[in-house]
DNA sequence: ATTTTCGAGATTTTT
DNA sequence: TCTCGAAAAT
């Protein structure tokens, strides 16, 4: 029993016993909370005989929430099934299979992802000529999430007519939603507190059964997460939290750290050793993170020694910055180091464009980690969406299939067969039977001899055969393959041998198309891919929760990272949150972090690159400059954030007109040669050459 | 009249 | 790389 806390120190031993009552663990960057948790878990199953079936755990991800999973089976005993190792949406949707019966839905209702509501609001929208003239569909999800936040809308989902007095394309977009019976990622919280406020018998059973609840990156819970989580340990009162306000960088999605902060404990832990980093990097995430104004002081301290310099690179374009990166993989490759001790880390998913360029030049293999999530490329889910209307006949996947590959079924085919469904309120695929006896051409009518044969042979064929089949006999392996692309038809082998895979993992359950599309209805990401050998190239999210020998954080420029969104908000926050994130990649890094950018043109800002303000706010001694790194382009920053800091009422409108002379602080005196009104940019001819500048950047000279 | 193809434009972060 | 709108192809 003993060796259970031969890995842990002190505090964390404390933490890992203090197992009644509400508990509060804030543990800095690397300090080892996973262990903690995990620990936990494991005394309270092994020292305490608590039954994993009475335990939640949740992790902010899936893919925090496997790796959990495979800490515990470490530690716990074979068969002691840890069902409630998940997210919060991953065990809301559990719950809702067992009790959304309640409110008329079927067990296997569907789950939405992202892009499968922005379909729906597509359609409800285009419904009401309300295209993207008007409001982006971005906006239009927006203002949905914001009538599920404040109405008692589930009420309305059961009798629409009660609570949308007008039809319009809200309305349209829950009626949408509850045809299918599909709930989104919102739904999935809204509708398990809805149940469990509403029904005490369904309250009673849950609250009885979770003993103990133990919640993983507290900081990032929004406040209906807290909701939910308080309503669910409420009888019990074992609530364990673990979390850094310091690395709370999902606020724009609602995540509420200050109610971490708020929590109402019985006892606080603090874990403030780190295991990770050598002091020069936390001493770099350090200094930066403390410009921060909303934070709480902490101080992370370490034992491990000194180790090598933090490295600025200043490359002179965006291709001359990656071929440097790729060029000290090659060096650390050479001293000894595995690619997979590499790590590329990059504010935005477009980033890594250039850096897969420098790489593949010199060879180095990489992943891009959920660059384009598995789940959500193309032909996974039309794949996935052959499997759904044969299992549901559900309208979403019939839209996104019907004409792929080509059935000569387009636009107009598709109004004709939707206002059959509407008039008859039967289902698109019932309306296209209907349709086809009138108009129907060959292939439709192959297609509907297919489905119907598929969905007689269900219950009697393996998933992967079956998909197998349809993927033939429907025409789209061939149209992969007539397209010869290779990495699409390599990612539906993929999905094949996961199914495979699945069917056996679960070979002594009853299986079907029904199960297998509700178990993956969560998972966005391929975790299965994990290939030892190669570089890792991931945005700063995404690596949360990760740590790599070598780091290298790359496109630190202003208006990238931070980006010029944040950076625009003049509340602040946004901007302190891209603080924490720098901490966050600074922090992924145990023995080498290099911090990297250059200099060019920067499209979406329309200005030339300059450093980003992170790498100015880091204390000089700290870092060790490589490259050109022209004293001017350091001023050059100084003078941009001055600039947008005294931005702050909106900027007084003097337009410039082409031959005005002007002075820039940097540049020096120039001439107007251009002036781009829609872009807010000009273009100035300085003795150095011509650069596209803000006007608010200049001066006009009298 | 419909469907398909082709080229231009745009990209934060995720359950 | 993917999405969207306009011209070409059926």
């Amino acid at each position: 029993m003993n060796d259970l806390f031969e890995h842990l120190n002190q505090h964390q031993i404390e933490a890992v016993k203090a197992t009644e009552g509400r508990i509060r663990v804030t543990a800095g960057a690397g300090s080892g909370k996973t262990r903690v948790l995990a620990h936990r878990y494991a005394y309270l199953v092994n020292a305490l005989g608590i039954s994993p079936s009475n335990i939640l755990c949740v992790t902010f991800t899936n893919k925090a929430a496997n790796e959990m999973k495979k800490r515990i089976g470490g530690m716990v005993s074979a068969g002691n099934t840890n069902d409630f190792v998940c997210t919060l949406h991953g065990f809301c949707v559990k719950f809702l299979r067992k009790e959304i019966h309640r409110l008329g839905y079927p067990h296997n209702f569907i789950v939405l992802d992202e892009e499968d509501s922005k379909d729906l609001a597509k359609l409800a929208m285009k419904e009401f000529d309300l295209e993207a003239n008007q409001i982006t569909v971005k906006q239009f999800l927006a203002s949905i999430a914001r009538f599920k936040r404040t109405s008692p809308y589930i009420y309305g989902f059961m009798l629409p007519s009660s609570i949308f007095k007008t039809i319009n394309e809200t309305s349209r977009y829950f009626q949408l939603q509850l045809k299918s019976f599909a709930l989104d990622f919102d739904d999935l919280i809204y509708f398990t507190i809805y149940i469990l406020e509403n029904y005490s018998d369904a309250k009673a059973y849950w609250q009885d059964k979770l003993n103990y609840i133990m919640v993983d990156e507290a900081q990032d819970f929004s406040e209906r997460n807290w909701t939910l989580i308080e309503l669910l340990s409420e009888h019990h009162k074992n609530l364990f939290i673990v979390g850094d306000p310091d690395q709370s960088i999902y606020e724009w999605r609602g995540a509420r750290p200050e109610l971490f902060l708020n929590f109402d404990s019985d006892k606080d832990f603090i874990l403030e050793e780190n295991y990770r980093s050598t002091p020069n990097i936390l001493e770099v995430a350090n200094s930066v993170i403390k410009n921060n104004k909303k934070r709480i002081e902490k101080r992370l301290i370490t034992n491990i020694s000194k180790g090598k310099n933090v490295i600025h690179y200043h490359g002179k374009d965006d291709a001359d910055e990656s071929d440097w990166i790729a060029n000290q993989i090659v060096q650390f490759k050479k001293s000894g180091f595995a690619y997979s001790d590499c790590a590329i880390l990059y504010r935005a998913s477009y980033l890594s464009r250039s850096v897969e360029q420098a790489l593949l030049k010199k060879k180095i293999s990489y992943t891009v980690w959920g660059g384009i999530r598995f789940f959500e490329r193309k032909e996974i889910k039309d794949a996935l969406g052959y499997l759904k209307l044969i299992a549901y006949y559900d309208d979403l996947a019939f839209r996104r299939i019907i004409n792929v590959p080509s059935r000569k079924f387009g636009r107009v085919s598709m109004e004709k067969v939707q206002k059959i469904a509407e008039a008859q309120k039967i289902s698109l695929y019932d309306a296209l039977k209907i349709f086809n006896k009138e108009s129907g051409n060959e292939q439709i009518k192959a297609f509907i001899t297919l489905v119907d044969d598929m969905v007689a042979r269900k219950n009697s064929v393996s998933i992967s055969d079956l998909l197998n089949y349809v993927l033939n006999e429907s025409g789209y392996m061939n149209m992969i393959r007539t397209d010869s692309d290779e990495e699409r038809l390599e990612n539906l082998e993929e999905l094949l041998s996961s199914i495979k895979n699945y069917e056996h993992a679960n070979q002594d359950d009853e299986i079907s198309i029904d199960t297998y599309l509700q178990d993956i209805a969560l998972y966005t990401n391929a975790d299965y891919k994990n290939d030892e050998s190669t570089v890792k190239l991931m945005t700063i999210h995404q690596s949360k929760g990760l740590e790599f020998p070598i780091v290298f954080i790359c496109g630190l420029t202003e208006g990238v990272f931070p980006s010029h969104r944040s950076i625009r908000e003049r509340k602040g926050s946004a901007l302190e949150e891209e603080r924490r994130l720098f901490y966050v990649a600074s922090t992924r890094a145990e023995k080498h972090l290099f911090l990297t950018e250059s200099e060019g043109y920067n499209a979406s800002s329309g200005t030339d690159k300059y450093p980003s303000r992170f790498i100015s706010e880091i204390a000089d001694n700290l870092v060790e400059v490589e490259g050109n790194l022209r004293p001017e382009l350091l001023e050059g920053t100084k003078y941009l954030v001055k600039s947008i800091d005294s931005e702050i009422d909106p900027e007084p409108i003097t337009p410039l007109n082409v031959g005005e002379h002007v002075s820039h602080m940097v540049f020096g005196e120039g001439v107007v040669v251009e002036v781009n009104l829609e872009e807010d940019t000009c273009k100035v001819h300085f003795k150095d050459g011509d650069r596209h500048i803000r006007p608010s950047f200049l001066t006009p000279l009298v």
